[in-house]
This record gives structure tokens, sequence and C-alpha cells, in this order.
RNA sequence: CGGGGUGUAGCGCAGUUGGUAGCGCACGUGGUUUGGGACCAUGGGGUCGUGAGUUCGAGUCUCGUCACCCCGACCA
């Protein structure tokens, strides 16, 4: 560690110092700055091109399932806001609102979107007339605007880019399905691209999406111990479809009230692997949202014909899909190897005289600090895809051990708080009654984070009033 | 919105009792280097967050103000 020390110096502590921690790496990679209005934050390219990874995998997953993108306004009028009313109460006390236009105060104030229901209800209630007209399955990437109060980037900033499906359904069977459905494509999407696993279940009433009638979340355990609510999925019901009258006539000849589910994630996931996958040295990004896989790095890049073999190597790769980078920079190969892996890049690949003469490359894993492998050159590019699929399953397998490892069973608020103090979640039972969650949140910080599907009995009684258990519920502390 | 902290070069910081604004990194140029953050030489870069005040003189003292960070309450 005291060697490591030297290269990680300007990176605080991640065990004793987790938040700063954060903050340096987010800023020293390059990912993300700070704008200049409090709360909002620049994405940097770095950043950027992890958002545009988890974009285009998402998407596919949107499309193969039915789902067609389209865009909404961000101005919406504050009259809109008002039609649902715990929507209303949910959302207005962090609304930016719009009055003015130069000098002229406008006829009604406008609503930077906090998120779109009321103005895609607005819009669904022209579009749909007949049963003929659903589902109705659309999803638009976007930014929304949250007046938080304390921000952070990525987890929580005043303005944040998502996406938001909103879905019309005939039935609620159908309505439900696809919550269920939305719910486990970000599940095996965070598991697949992002090596996250995800601890799926029900919100609390408390903690559920303003106006909906149930909130699905899928959540992670960050390095300390720390849930992040990572997705979420609403079942509606008809709660808005009859707030803002979208009403259908069915084949039977009655007019009715479709179901209705949205479902986001937001730019927050880049936060998320960025706090389960760190180390001390960094970040270590999950390779298939990384925006340099590989990054090959010439040693002695002057002597022979080194610069031109590492060309060839970069081609060869290159062709073979991979997004990789050669640094022939006059940077020294030390700071270049530690430049990258604070950076995360998944795999490095060296090439230096030495192993050309034996016909190979030094290859490092960034799950793998400290272990070097080596390959024959001629078949680095066909041999990286397995390469960063084990990678990818290995940082998986590492989280899973960790989220496991850091689950405990508990049956008081005693057991909850050494948990959560030991930055450990805490698996137990509940009443289910919102006394007991304020309760909870107010000496000890802590909250539900949701309800497992599997809600075989882990006890009778509920860890906190004692009195007789409904639900299995997890307990953390949460970002 | 409470509690704590920080604002001085792009970044990180020093600046003594009030007396010519500095160091490291980064950056430009020339050269030597290159298998875990190379080295020599040389050069450029400042409204000390901001506004008043005290003073012959303020980075330094006083009052105000703004921004950011951390910890809480509110949230994806």
């Amino acid at each position: 560690m005291a060697k490591d020390a030297q290269f990680v110096k300007d990176i605080a502590d991640i065990e004793t110092n987790f938040p700063q921690w954060y903050t340096d790496v987010v800023l020293k990679t390059q990912m993300v700055d700070y704008g200049p209005v409090k709360g909002t934050m620049v994405i940097r390219p770095y950043g950027y091109a992890v958002w545009e990874n988890i974009q285009r995998e998402l998407d596919k997953r949107f499309k193969a399932t039915g789902h067609e993108n389209a865009y909404f306004p961000m101005f919406i009028p504050y009259s809109y806001l008002v039609k649902e009313a715990d929507h209303v109460e949910g959302f207005a006390p962090e609304v930016a609102l719009v009055t003015h236009v130069g000098d002229m105060e406008l006829p009604e104030k406008l609503v930077v979107r906090p998120t779109s229901e009321t103005i895609i209800c607005e819009m669904y209630s022209k579009w749909v007339q007949s049963y003929r007209d659903l589902p109705v399955l659309i999803n638009q990437w976007a930014n929304v605007v949250r007046w938080e109060k304390t921000t952070r980037p990525f987890l929580r900033t005043s303005e944040f880019l998502w996406q938001e499906g909103h879905t019309l359904h005939r039935t609620e069977e159908e309505a439900r399905a696809e919550t269920m459905r939305m719910l486990d494509i970000y599940d095996e999407f965070c598991r697949n691209v992002l090596a996250i696993p995800m601890m799926k279940g029900r919100k609390s009433e408390k903690e559920k999406f303003a106006g909906a009638k149930e909130t699905y979340s899928i959540e992670a355990m960050m390095h300390d111990g720390k849930s992040l609510q990572c997705g979420t999925s609403h079942y509606f019901g008809t709660n808005f479809t009859e707030a803002f009258d979208i009403t259908y006539l069915d084949s039977d000849g009655v007019r009715k009230h479709p179901y209705q589910t949205s479902w986001g994630v937001s730019t927050r996931l880049i936060g998320a692997l960025i706090m389960v996958h760190g180390d001390q040295r960094g970040l270590c990004l999950p390779p298939y949202v990384a925006p340099v896989q590989a990054v090959i790095i010439p040693v002695a890049m002057h002597k022979e014909g080194v610069l031109e073999k590492a060309k060839e190597l970069y081609e060869s790769v290159s062709n073979a899909g991979i997004r990789v980078k050669l640094d022939d920079t006059e940077n020294s190969p030390g700071w270049k190897f530690n430049e990258y892996e604070m950076k995360g890049v998944p795999l490095r690949i060296e090439i230096g005289p030495r192993d050309i003469e034996k016909g190979e490359v030094v290859y490092s894993r960034r799950d793998k600090l400290g272990e070097k492998f080596t390959l024959p050159i001629s078949e680095v590019a066909e041999r990286i895809p397995a390469i960063l699929a084990d990678i990818n399953r290995n940082m998986y397998e590492k989280a899973l051990n960790h989220l496991k490892t850091h689950t405990i069973k508990v049956s008081n608020m005693e057991e909850i708080r050494a948990a959560v103090d030991n930055g450990d979640f805490a698996e137990g039972m509940w009443c289910g009654c919102r006394e007991c969650e304020d309760k909870l949140k107010q000496e000890m910080q802590v909250t539900t984070r949701n309800m497992p599907f599997d809600q075989t009995p882990v006890g009778d009684k509920c860890a906190i009033c004692g009195k007789p258990a409904k639900k299995r519920i997890i307990f953390g502390r949460a970002y």
C-alpha cells in the first residue's frame, strides 16, 4: 500500500474518506466538471462517452420490446402539474419555474420538467381514442430539472439526463406486466453491461413515486455499503389517465381509462458504476460501457519498429470492433500505466522491443491489478472479446460477493443500527406502517430500500416495533 | 435551510508582526530519455472570490457578500 501511495497521492483514501474519493475521481478522470450554476454539472467527453454507451445498450433493449422514441417539450404549463394531487405535492418544492420572457411576465408560468408524466398524459389524451390505439409504448431521452438542496455530480444534480418510458395499456394485467418487464430489463442491463448486481423489489408507500400506485426499484450497494436507487418502474393504474381524462372506446362499446406505467434510469447510473467498481487507483470501468476498452502502450517507442508494430496492432484490434486507443504521446510508459488505471480502462496492452522479438504482447487487466499476462501478437484481436467478457464477469462476481457478504439478517433496532454502521444492508421484517419508517429515518438515517420479490419470511415480528410483521424488506442508508 | 470548512496562476498549495506575490505540478521551446507517474536548460502565465472599511501601505486586519466542498433535513 505504501507503494501505491506515491501513485494515488491526489485521490483521497477510499476506505476512510469515500465522499472525497468520489469527488476526486470524477474530477481527475475528467468524467465531469462543475457547471457555473449551483448544482449543475458538465459531463465531459470521457463521462459522456459512458452515457452514450449506456444509451445505446438500453435503447437496443427498449426497441426490442416494442418501444419507440419520441421527444416532448421541456416547458410544461403549470396547470398540468397541478392535475394529479400527489404528483404536484411531490414535485412542486423542487420545480424550476419560468415566469418571464425578457421584461414581459408570462400569462401562465411554465414548469421546467422534473419528469414528463403530465405533458405526456395531456398529449396521450388527444392521441388515444380506441382500444386499437393501445398499447402506447413511448420512450424519451431527455434532460430534467429538479432543484435539489444537496447535489453531487451524477448522483444528484439540478439538471440530469435520463430516459423515461411512458406506456398506456388496455388492461391492468398488461400494464403490470410492462412494469415488471422494464424492471427486469434494467436488472439484466445492469448485470450484463454494468457488471452491477441489483436488488429488485417494491418500494414502500413512503418511498414510492408521487402519483404512482406502486413503485419498483433496482438498488445497488456502493463500496461504502450505502444504497443507490438506480432505476425505477412505476405502475400507475389509472391515477393519471383519470386526472388527465385519457379515455378510449373499448371493443365492448364502453369508454374506459387505460392503465399506465412509467420507468426511468438516469446519468446516476454512471455514479453507481464509479462507486461500485472503483478502487484506490480510481475508476474501474465495466468493459461494455468503457469509452476505451483497451489501450495500447508502446514501450521504447522510438526504437526499431516499435511504433509501426503498435500501429499494426491498433489496426487489427480496431478492426475487430474493439474501442481501442494507441497512446503514442511522449509521456513515459509508467505515467501512462497510472493514467489509464486511474481512468479505469479495462485492458492495457504493452508492446516493446522485447515483446516484438518474442512475437507477443504483455497485457494487464484493470480488475486484476498487479498481474501481467502475455499473448501472441497474432492472437490479440481475436482474444480480446473473451477477455473483456471475463473482466465483466469477474467485476460482477466481486460486486455480488460484496453485496452478499454485506447483507445481514436483522430482527431488531439494535441489529439494524449495527448493520448499517458497519456498511451493511439490513434485511428483516416490517409491519408495514409509516410510523416505523419515520422512526428509523429519524433515529438512524436509515430508510427502507425495497421489498424483494422473494417474500419468504425471515422472522415474524417487525424489526422496528415488534408487532406482527407483514413484509420482508431491506433497510439501509442511501445516497 | 442548519453545522463545519475552503476561496491566492489551469490544478494542488505556501505566504511570518500589514511592507516588491511565491512553490510544486501542468503548459511553451531546445535537447537527452522511455518495461510502473524520466531529466537538464529555458520561457510564459496573477484584478489574491467579491464589495466596503481601517492604514502612508491590505493576500494578511474589520464588517458585509458570493461561490464551492463536507456533514444533516428533502430527493433519481
